[in-house]
DNA sequence: TGCAAAATAGAACGGTCGTTCTATTTTGCA
DNA sequence: TGCAAAATAGAACGACCGTTCTATTTTGCA
């Protein structure tokens, strides 16, 4: 259908593909504008109830000018799962790493995870919306979600990992077990923070992560207690 | 807009408000019948997804028939997380309360929620979609959904109180930590089993509350292994 | 068994949705 | 600076939404 626009408007003789890629400053511009609106958007009130005429009102866009840079809604849900990607390894992954790798490194993770995860008012986390709300659909946007996912339960497990070869965790717990169970942790802040609204939730999790430490320390390791 | 409907309908001198009420039977039974057909649709695309005229078309009624049962969507949506409480209580919460109070209950607890959280290919917990879908909401849906999960929570936080006045548990640890780490290995494995599709992560739940009781354990207590 | 009330059907409403088509404006290299 | 291509606007589409209104059928007690 793209091709039949192409061919449809205008002036047929000059085929459109050759002349030499345009730099696109304006419209790749805009379009990072509307991506940026749509995962704030998406944050709120998910990826399935983003909707172009309400992100056309929002970025002062027409409907139709909003959907030329994506194609169709689903094209722009992609585009939000990698923004959200991208944002996330910045803003977690990336930091974390400066850490030394080991148990300092795993805290600086979860650290980083707990505090995108619970960010007060704005900006729930779409790898948690989104697997509720792609749980039984196929297609492309749950692709992209649980690759991104599955790449960070990967980079978690590394972490897990070094924190063995470290000698400050026991090699009896397979690492993707500590994974699952602090997964679980961020999945209980996320819930009781931003659906119960309880407080505490955070030093919830925070104890829950200690005590995971605690509970797979090598038998030999120093408590090491902080705080 | 109710006393509207019934003043310009028909005959106006009855006043149909005092003649004894009737058994309703017809009425009720097939009221019973959409909210069924509505809990099975929510459980698959949520709370926020079910719409009344798939619902029609579901139960093989007309789309103002099914309407005139509730009023509105909400109420129908409110029915459907009154219908789920209704279940929960007779699959997860009764049939654990059977065991002897204790380490026997919470696990029993902890055994049937996980199987009624990821009951293979059907029904999602609508506690878990629910809290996504309406986690920046206010208004009744939210509160039935909230105030069903809370008294759940309290529920687990008795359970884990008499474990602990059994001798099992330490006094050290705060009951309602000990429920949101349960929590969290629910969320867990209803992410893992329905979203990511990956195999074990029920075993990966049971690991984990397992851990959790060891971590938690009366220094005195006999470890008493079961399998 | 009659008859009022309850239950259901059917059509129509205003609204929003994603998408398409055409027309206009804006961009940025030659 | 001209001009093709890119970007955007605007109107219209068919579909579905929740809801309302009116008309018809079904129910179940007197």
């Amino acid at each position: 259908m793209n091709t039949r626009h192409i061919l449809s408007s205008g002036h047929l003789e000059a085929v459109p593909s050759e002349p030499g890629k345009r730099a696109l400053l304006k419209g790749q511009q805009t379009k990072a504008a509307i991506v940026d609106a749509a995962l704030g958007l998406a944050s709120q009130i998910g990826l399935e109830g983003l909707s172009i005429g309400a992100l056309a009102e929002i970025t002062g866009m027409s409907k139709s000018g909003v959907f030329a840079h994506f194609g169709s809604r689903e094209e722009l849900q992609i585009s939000v799962v990698r923004e959200y990607h991208d944002r996330f390894e910045r803003e977690v992954f990336y930091p974390a790493m400066q850490a030394p790798r080991g148990l300092a490194r795993l805290q600086a993770m979860f650290d980083n995870w707990m505090v995108q995860t619970s960010n007060e008012i704005d900006s729930g986390c779409i790898y948690i919306s989104g697997a509720v709300e792609f749980d039984d659909r196929t297609g492309p946007v749950r692709d992209a979600l649980a690759s991104s996912v599955t790449s960070w339960q990967a980079a978690l497990r590394r972490a897990v990992e070094q924190v063995q070869e470290e000698g400050h965790m026991t090699h009896e717990v397979e690492p993707m077990q500590v994974a699952f169970e602090i997964h679980g942790l961020i999945l209980a802040l996320h819930y009781e923070a931003r659906f119960l609204k309880v407080p505490g939730a955070i030093e919830r999790a925070r104890q829950g992560f200690a005590r995971i430490l605690e509970r797979y320390r090598t038998p030999a390791d120093v408590p090491r207690r902080r705080r």
